[in-house]
DNA sequence: TCACCAATCTGAACGACGTCAAGATAATCT
DNA sequence: AGATTATCTTGACGTCGTTCAGATTGGTGA
C-alpha cells in the first residue's frame, strides 16, 4: 500500500525476495550480524514470519543470496581497484588494500560471506569465472615474468587470497591500533604488511 | 552419584566450570559448532539448563574458556613443531603447516576461537606474551639477518599471521582438492601455497 | 556439635528464535 | 466466469538463552 509501484507487480507484496534482502542487509548495517534473525528480516520487511518461507527454503538460503550479492560486490571493488592505474609498483598490494578495506567497510557483510563459505567448505563458484579470485591471479600473471607455470600463478593466488582475507578479519583487532598510527594510518599499515610477506620468500627453498 | 572422584568434590558437582568446558569441547567435536548450546553443555554434564550460570556470565563467557583452552594447545603445537629441527630451510613453513594443522585437526575449535577473537576485534592477551604470536616472531628473528628493524619484524610476524590463519580456514575448500592430489597431499599444497607467498616480494617496492 | 551462611543446584517461567501446517487472499490461466 | 496456483497470515511446536524463587549442600564460627 505505502511504497506501492505504478506499474506490474507480480504477486501479493511486489518482490519480496528482494525486499528481504535488502532487510536483512539494512539490518546488517544497522545492528550487525548478531541481531540478524529470519524473524527481525520479515519484521523490517514488513511481512509475517513465516513469509519469506515461500521465497528461501530456510535461513540459510536467504543468507546465502545476501552473501551472492556481497562477492559481487567484492568483484565490483577489486576491479575498480584494478583499473585505477595509479602507480605500477605495489600493484599487487594495491589490490590486497582495495581487498581489506572491502571487508573494514562491510564487515557484517563480510563475515555473512564467509560463515556461508565455511558451512559450505568452499568459496562460491562465481569466482571462478571472472569474479575477484581471477582479478587476482591475472593481475599476478601480468606482472610475473614470462613462462611462469601455471601451478605456481595458482599457488601464488592462493597465497595472496589467504593472506587478504587473514589481513581482512583481523584488521579492526586493538593489538594492531599502535602500529597503524605509528605508521601513518590504517592504509599505510595494510600495504607494509602486505609488502613483509615476502620474507617468507628468504627462509623457503624456491627456484 | 555414577562418576563420584573418592576424594575432595569442594561443591555439589565436584568442579562443574571444569565439566562443563570438557563437555562443550565433546559437543564440539561430536556435532560441530551449530550443535553447541548452553542446554546441550549442561544435559552433557548432566546438571540443568541454569546450573552453568553460577561459573559463567553467560554462554560468551563459557566460550571463552574453551576457546582459551584452545589457544594454549594451538601454542603448545607451535612449540612442537618449533622443537622439532628436522630440516633447517623452510622453517617458517613448518610453523606454518603446524598452524594450520592444528585448525585442520580442530576445526571446531578452532572456529570458535575465532569466533570470540572477531566479537572482542582483539586477539587474546596470552598471544603476546610466550604465546603462539612470539613464537612465530621469533622463529622469524632467528632466520632473519641481523640487525633487522623492530618494526620490521612485527609486520612480518603479523603477515605470517595473517597468511596462516586465510590458509586455515580455507584448507578444508572443496576448490583445492585437484591441487592437493596433483602436489601429492594435503602438507605439501599447504607448504607449496606458504612458499609462494614470496611471490609478494617481487612486486612490492621493498628495501 | 550444631546452627547459620553462602555457594551451588533445580524447576518453572519468559521472550525470541527457526520452522511448519492449515487456512485466507489474490493473481494467473482457460 | 471459475479453477488453479502462488503468496501471505495465523497459530502452533520445540529449542534456545536467561532469570528468579526456592531447595539443597558444604564450610564456618559459636
Amino acid at each position: 500500500m505505502s511504497t506501492a509501484p505504478a506499474e506490474s507487480r507480480p504477486y501479493h507484496h511486489g518482490d519480496l525476495s528482494r525486499a528481504l534482502v535488502d532487510a536483512a542487509r539494512k539490518i546488517l548495517e544497522t545492528d550487525g550480524p548478531a541481531a540478524l534473525s529470519l524473524r527481525a528480516v520479515a519484521r523490517e520487511a514488513g511481512v509475517s514470519p513465516a513469509a519469506p518461507y515461500h521465497h528461501f527454503k530456510d535461513k540459510a538460503e536467504l543468507l546465502e543470496a545476501v552473501a551472492h550479492e556481497g562477492w559481487h560486490e567484492l568483484d565490483e571493488a577489486l576491479a575498480k581497484a584494478r583499473a585505477s592505474t595509479d602507480g605500477d609498483h605495489g600493484r599487487m598490494s594495491d589490490l590486497g588494500v582495495a581487498y581489506v578495506c572491502f571487508a573494514r567497510d562491510n564487515p557484517a557483510l563480510y563475515r555473512v560471506m564467509y560463515d556461508r563459505s565455511r558451512d559450505k567448505d568452499a568459496l562460491p563458484d562465481q569466482m571462478k569465472e571472472g569474479g575477484a579470485y581471477c582479478q587476482v591471479r591475472d593481475t599476478l600473471a601480468e606482472h610475473a615474468e614470462d613462462g611462469v607455470a601455471e601451478i605456481d600463478l595458482e599457488l601464488a593466488t592462493i597465497a595472496a587470497w589467504c593472506a587478504g582475507h587473514g589481513l581482512a578479519e583481523m584488521i579492526g583487532f586493538k593489538q594492531f591500533a599502535a602500529l597503524k598510527t605509528q605508521l601513518g594510518g590504517e592504509e599505510a599499515f595494510l600495504r607494509a604488511v602486505f609488502e613483509h610477506l615476502g620474507m617468507f620468500a628468504k627462509f623457503a627453498p624456491q627456484d
